[in-house]
DNA sequence: ATGAGGTCATAAGGCGGCCTTATGGCCGGT
DNA sequence: ACCGGCCATAAGGCCGCCTTATGACCTCAT
């Protein structure tokens, strides 16, 4: 398994041009950043670095691990900051409370890009659902909070900040790939999907818009718990599946998952920034707001 | 710095539901598990497992820990398959040879499905330009070969497994984001990018493209080595940026990157599987081929 | 030619972390 | 009331990694 700080040490070379240069960086001593590049060359099979005594370039198997560290380490430092947030829940200085949708998808980035506009500031994270939010910022529990839904909540003023959709995906292979027209609402219905565990908010909201349908629901194929593990099961082609649009979007680009229109289903819900009726957010809350806008 | 073991071990334990299944599937004691688990929650702050004396389930916090931890390990895994696969590079079994392209976004996911399928073969990967992959698979050392470019290269079958298109993209505020009608490719032409290093190929592509349109392109506004340098510096606003279509993908569906529209541009090539003329490839490389197949 | 400055590798020693085994407390079911 | 499963704590040992010190090598300037 590869080692995090190798690999962030990996890319502080390739930028700096010299392992004793990405060590100093790194707060460690040169011999140590050695190791570690030797250890991660061992883990390879092959040199990721051309050591001249001029300093170190990577070779070309260096610069694709590179290439596949980078979204890595994105990932990582996402995780870091929202674990960060989370920590930050009792001495706090912003304090965002957020549906689980947005605290998935979208606000690790808000949260990184906000530590680098204003590194001071302590993030506190909570999650809810949309009701608690909407009663914890109108409590003043919380500076800012974030909701799902098809409207707004009452006594409260709001933005959008993200358009979400439940969106019907299959693997490659799977015969709805090859349609032309809109899968029919009722074909929808009839099939056995790949689900969530009953109770979670996207499999309601499902169940809702094929209800109206009038069609009886079939059971799940499949229930899980996590949306990796829903996605996982669609590509190796178990069945179909449901999941948010934003959960789906590189798997749908990368050619792993097909989407599937269907005909006349209203599952779009709004992503909404929202804050006590009357006031503006001030401070951190208008900064964290103003990194939303750009991506409705 | 969260650490991947402890990542994994709490997929685990929100699977198996308990710590003591969890620390044997991975091979650890159970208070080593119970030690891991205690690490990561101060790290969090706030508890991400609620113990039971009848096993363990997640708290809120902890479902999102895990929901963040899943495209973590799954870029992990990826990361750790193309380690693998680099490393077979002598003693091989399956020998891959790619572009830069395709090794980078692509087979990873492609070589993780065919270890699930054929766990045994070890797989070789080596990364070269689409000429040397043509060789190299002419030369009978490599078995399976994938290229990038407009045409199939002389000498061999080929077959495409995906479409890549060089993207304009900006940040959300650049004023191109708001443009209804596309750009003229002479304005693209004359405004500085945030470009690739020279000698990259995604720059010489875009460069004859222009030439092709009789401006002179202007020169870059800064070089970068890096596609998530890049990116970065395209989110950050620094200006437009040209980048594989497969590289934004995800940035595009999530807001952070705005994809510009260009006028008669033709910024397109085919990335392509590519084997001896007349052969069939077989095996390990008709079982890798027939991975890549749904995904054109 | 020669010395200065930079790069990286090797060697030896020390410290910390993590894992193991052993044990105890807690709760629910029988 | 007892048994079994689950988890926490405690003590001890081992491995790994880091640091400092040193040396070899190359380049450039004098």
């Amino acid at each position: 398994m590869p080692d995090l700080p190798a690999l962030e040490l990996l890319l502080a070379v390739a930028r700096l041009g010299s392992l004793g240069r990405a060590a100093a960086e790194a707060g460690i001593s040169q011999p140590a950043a050695s190791a570690r590049m030797r250890t991660l060359e061992r883990l390879a099979g092959v040199p990721l670095l051309e050591r001249t005594p001029r300093g170190s370039v990577l070779t070309p198997a260096g610069v694709l691990v590179t290439e596949w560290a980078g979204p890595l380490l994105d990932a990582a430092d996402e995780l870091d900051t929202g674990l960060a947030a989370l920590r930050e829940d009792h001495n706090t200085r912003l304090r965002v409370e957020a549906s689980l949708t947005v605290a998935e998808y979208l606000l690790p980035r808000w949260l990184v890009a906000l530590r680098e506009a204003l590194p001071g500031v302590a993030v506190s994270l909570r999650v809810g659902n949309s009701t608690d939010v909407a009663a914890r910022v109108l409590a003043g529990e919380a500076d800012l909070g974030f909701t799902e839904g098809v409207r707004a909540p009452g006594g409260l003023d709001s933005a959008v900040v993200a358009h979400d959709r439940l969106t019907v995906v299959v693997a490659p292979g799977h015969r709805w790939a090859r349609r032309r027209s809109p899968l029919p609402a009722a074909e929808l219905a009839a099939t056995p999907l790949v689900q969530r565990e009953p109770g979670s908010g996207t499999r309601e909201v499902l169940a809702a818009a094929l209800a109206r349908h009038g069609t009886p629901a079939a059971d799940p194929l499949l229930e899980l718990a996590s949306t990796t593990a829903l996605k996982a099961a669609a590509v190796s082609g178990a069945g179909p599946a449901v999941l948010s649009s934003l959960a789906v979007a590189d798997d749908i680009a990368s050619g792993r998952l097909v989407a599937v229109e269907v005909a006349g289903l209203a599952l779009s819900r709004s992503l909404r920034a929202v804050w006590p009726h009357g006031t503006h957010p001030t401070g951190p809350a208008r900064e964290l707001l103003s990194l939303t806008r750009g991506t409705a």
